[in-house]
DNA sequence: AGCACGCCGACT
DNA sequence: GTCGGCGTGCTC
């Protein structure tokens, strides 16, 4: 008998033992099964293989699933994540692998008849709860208020998921799965598994009938051009060659619908089928012909009208292939050029297994050390992995690595659709890509053989996933590496103190590009004391003197760089128009109902909306208690980009923050208005600041940098660092030198003193962080709790910290602290508290966290967050 | 995370 | 006297 261990998908440590069915045959690590557990079934994933068992009478495995969805070395890195970030391992694989997840079922719900009828029964009986009229409604107990709000929207919209509900009704609802459990119980709805399909993810193209579309046509076999399958058996052929057509390529597994039936006809020029009677001169049709007789493409790039015009006529067929992103249709074209001799001796440098801190200031040319060392990776035939914080901000990258290596790169980020990621997973996997570029999750891309991974920017916090299972994509990436033996390169222009300490000390080398690869001359940096500034005079709006938005000194200097024919960016790092309102007459201020934070004012769309939570109600410009007119205050990006219409009139205008990002495609067509000049004038949050290289940027400002130094977190001096020290690479162009402003009210701040000097920050800073106890001298890990009952979650949160106060003497170096309210005492109707444990030297560390983690129990209706190496104090 | 088992208030 | 509330504990 062979027994096997399985980890399900749940908040559970640990795995299962299950006893494998003879007929099943064997089973091993990574196969995905279904088992019995509890009364239900789950998908779960084998993570041991045993003779023999130590539970008493295991239950039986029910079916095989996929086989092989991951390999031991992948479980390896499964295994290390669970353990460092303290995570449920069925958790973490359900994290790590595509698709939310391979158990391809999910829970969702549906209304039942009795549901339906009860719900009837209570919008007959109106908005009451209880029906005065017996003969109105059906009988049987009436759902509570919560219970007929999650009723009604299941109603509404079946097959709902759990996730979902909660996600629409928080606002509503107090208890969405209590709720929920309650309509379950009383069969007004009932939860199901539903097998999630992937979708097909197939595109439309036109492709002309009876000729090897030039796309296919391998240009000296360098991977150039290929839109689909290369493998597509068919000959070149000249145009209005032979007589005898070759079959139609139908590549793979695209589908031939349209034209399958229609002759084949032999290939013709343009001017050829014209003759042969297409009568049309249609100019639609010419062009889309036209169009089609160069290559494979997109059904949608073309009049519709006409392409259907052409498909009757037989000369050109709709395929269905696999959607390609688009720049995976370029050719691999540049070649390499000659590096520097900075960039020479780096990329001698990095070789064989280690991390690297790559620390090299903007513009030095990071990117071609990356390419010069993925193309050695390549040659050696291994594999390369390229971390990127966000595709969208920074496509630049993605570019380059496509433009170098053409349809060898996969691209993953958390904007594919379920099939887009399914699908890079498996040409990595298969290994017709072996280049990712990708944003955090794709360190568990399933390559076999890596050869490099790169991190870039890694100070970036959006490596660290905030949810689910908290881990930090550049720290395990030093780990994949270790395990692969392969070099792991960190670059940034602004390293995190924790790499940059790691240099210090040795576990990664430092390799520095301190040179510009095209000199340009030094930006200036100018601090502005807004307490010094003169204060704008009272308007109708603002019934009191304001802080300017922009000080004297940087309205010149931008009017300055406009008359020069330059632009400016002007970074301001708060959302909206308004940061609060409230109504001078009786003082009542207008705050989030679950989150009791104010309510900023968004002018474009009338509303006033929550930023923690998403709540969101109409704007009032009349108090709702007295009916004076409301005030509003504090400002945000919407408000400077009015500011900025009003100074400079005439200059258009690009803002760039998550509300005018929603959609996608936003961020480039914003980024691209202004790097052509269609903007001048590039107003934002601090997304403006990331990784974008614009020509002819003569000022760059933070209007209030005050905001980030500001944020009750000890890494805001690092941020504040990181933040100036990028814009200062940004500003200026060939020999104008760029003006960088600072707008503050603290000038005197230690950061402003050694912006743009990695080392003598590192070491300022350092000193404060040791003095304090703080990263990297220390390792933290919070415990959160949130409840709805406020004193159950404190109850929850003194337990835990007295439960670790007891074990902690034993343990050298490790101290308690809290419970304290988090920063965000309130989010989402939940009261927050949290305990910090922290200790001084990792191992003896480790032992602690291991030593109390199991005493916890989970209190009813709190929810437990335990973060370990959090970003954030919140 | 589910789901069952197990003890205290308002209804047939 | 039961139905049903939710507190506690387990799932191989």
């Amino acid at each position: 008998m062979s027994y096997v261990q399985v980890a399900v998908p749940l908040p559970l440590h640990g795995a299962f033992t299950y006893a494998v069915p003879a007929a099943m045959g064997d089973l091993l690590p990574g196969d995905e099964v279904r088992v019995p557990f509890g009364k239900r079934t789950l998908f779960g994933w084998v993570v041991g293989v045993a003779d023999t068992s130590e539970v008493e009478s295991p239950r039986a495995v029910l079916e095989r699933g996929r086989a092989g969805a991951f390999t031991a070395d992948q479980l390896t890195l499964y295994r290390f994540v669970a353990d460092y970030w303290l995570a449920p391992l069925g958790e973490v694989i359900a994290a790590a692998t595509p698709s939310g997840g391979s158990s391809r079922t999910r829970h969702v719900y549906v209304p039942t008849e009795a549901g339906i009828l009860v719900l009837a029964g209570e919008d007959a009986a109106g908005p009451l709860f209880r029906a005065e009229d017996p003969t109105a409604a059906p009988r049987g107990p009436l759902p509570s208020a919560d219970v007929a709000v999650v009723l009604r929207e299941v109603v509404a919209r079946p097959r709902t998921t759990r996730a979902a509900l909660e996600r629409r009704l928080h606002d509503e609802v107090e208890d969405v799965p209590r709720a929920l459990a309650s309509a379950v119980a009383h069969r007004w709805i009932i939860g199901e598994d539903e097998e999630v399909r992937g979708a097909q993810d197939l595109e439309r193209w036109a492709v002309r009938v009876g000729a090897a579309t030039r796309a296919e046509q391998p240009e000296g076999d360098s991977g150039g051009g290929a839109v689909g399958p290369r493998n597509a058996p068919v000959p070149a052929q000249e145009e209005g060659a032979s007589g005898t057509p070759p079959e139609s390529p139908s590549p793979g597994k695209a589908r031939r619908t349209g034209a399958l039936a229609a002759p084949v006809a032999p290939v013709r020029s343009l001017e050829s089928i014209a003759l042969a009677g297409l009568r049309t001169n249609l100019p639609q049709v010419r062009e889309a012909l036209a169009r089609v007789l160069e290559g494979p493409c997109r059904a949608a790039e073309v009049d519709a009208k006409a392409l259907a015009v052409l498909v009757r006529k037989g000369l050109v067929a709709i395929e269905e292939r696999p959607r390609l992103e688009a720049w995976q249709a370029l050719p691999a074209r540049t070649t390499p050029p000659p590096l520097n001799a900075d960039q020479e001796h780096v990329v001698a440098t990095v070789n064989g297994e280690g991390a690297w801190l790559l620390h090299g200031v903007t513009g030095a040319g990071k990117t071609e050390v990356y390419l010069a060392l993925a193309a050695r990776a390549l040659a050696a035939g291994r594999q390369v992995l390229v971390l990127v914080p966000e595709i969208a901000l920074t496509p630049q990258l993605l570019d380059r690595f496509a433009a170098r290596f053409g349809e060898r790169v996969a691209v993953l980020h958390s904007q594919l659709t379920g099939a887009e990621r399914l699908r890079e997973w498996r040409r990595i996997r298969e290994g017709a890509a072996d280049v990712a570029v990708g944003a955090r999750s794709a360190i568990f891309a399933p390559f076999r053989a890596l050869g490099l991974v790169v991190v870039d920017e890694e100070h970036d916090d959006s490596y660290k996933q905030e949810e689910g299972v908290r881990y930090h994509a550049r720290d395990l990436a030093v780990v994949r590496g270790r395990y692969a033996g392969c070099s792991v390169v960190l670059g940034s222009a602004t390293p995190s103190l924790e790499s940059w300490e790691n240099a210090r000390t040795g576990r990664y080398h430092l390799v520095q590009l301190l040179q510009r690869a095209t000199p340009r001359a030094v930006p200036t940096l100018r601090v502005i004391d807004m307490r010094a500034e003169p204060k704008d005079p009272p308007t109708s709006e603002g019934k009191r003197p304001r802080e300017p938005l922009l000080a004297a000194p940087v309205r010149e200097a931008v009017a300055e760089a406009l008359a020069a024919g330059g632009k400016a960016i002007l970074l301001y790092n708060r959302r909206g128009y308004a940061t609060f309102v409230e109504c001078p007459g009786c003082g009542a201020s207008q705050e989030c109902p679950s989150c009791g934070i104010p309510l900023v004012y968004h002018q474009k769309v009338g509303r006033l909306d929550c930023h923690t939570c998403g709540f969101h109600r109409r704007f009032q410009p009349n108090c709702g208690v007295c009916g004076s007119e409301v005030e509003v205050l504090g400002r945000g990006t919407e408000r400077v980009e009015e500011a900025v219409a009003e100074a400079f009139p005439g200059v258009p205008v690009g803002r760039m923050d998550a509300d005018t990002t929603t959609e996608r495609g936003a961020h480039a067509r914003i980024l691209d208005d202004f790097r052509e000049g269609r903007t001048q004038l590039l107003v934002g949050t601090q997304v403006i600041a990331k990784g974008h290289d614009f020509p002819d940027v003569h000022v760059a400002a933070v209007l209030g940098v005050d905001h980030v130094l500001g944020m009750p977190d000890f890494r805001a001096a690092e941020r504040t660092f990181a933040l100036v020290t990028q814009l200062i690479g940004r500003a200026g162009r060939g020999t104008v030198a760029g003006k960088v402003f600072l707008q503050t009210r603290h000038p005197d701040h230690p950061v402003f003193a050694c912006v743009n000097d990695m080392a003598a920050f590192a070491g300022q800073e350092g000193r404060i962080r040791r003095t304090l106890g703080y990263p990297p001298y220390t390792r933290l890990v919070l415990v959160r709790l949130e409840g709805v009952d406020r004193t159950a979650a404190l109850a929850a949160a003194s337990e835990i910290a007295r439960l670790a106060r007891a074990r902690a003497p034993e343990f050298a170096g490790v101290d308690v602290l809290g419970p304290t309210p988090a920063p965000l005492p309130r989010a989402v109707g939940r009261w927050r508290f949290q305990v910090f444990f922290r200790g001084r030297t990792l191992a003896t560390f480790r032992s602690f966290l291991k030593a109390v983690q199991p005493e916890w129990r989970t209190a009813p209706g709190v929810r437990r967050i335990v973060d370990v190496d959090p970003r954030g104090l919140a």
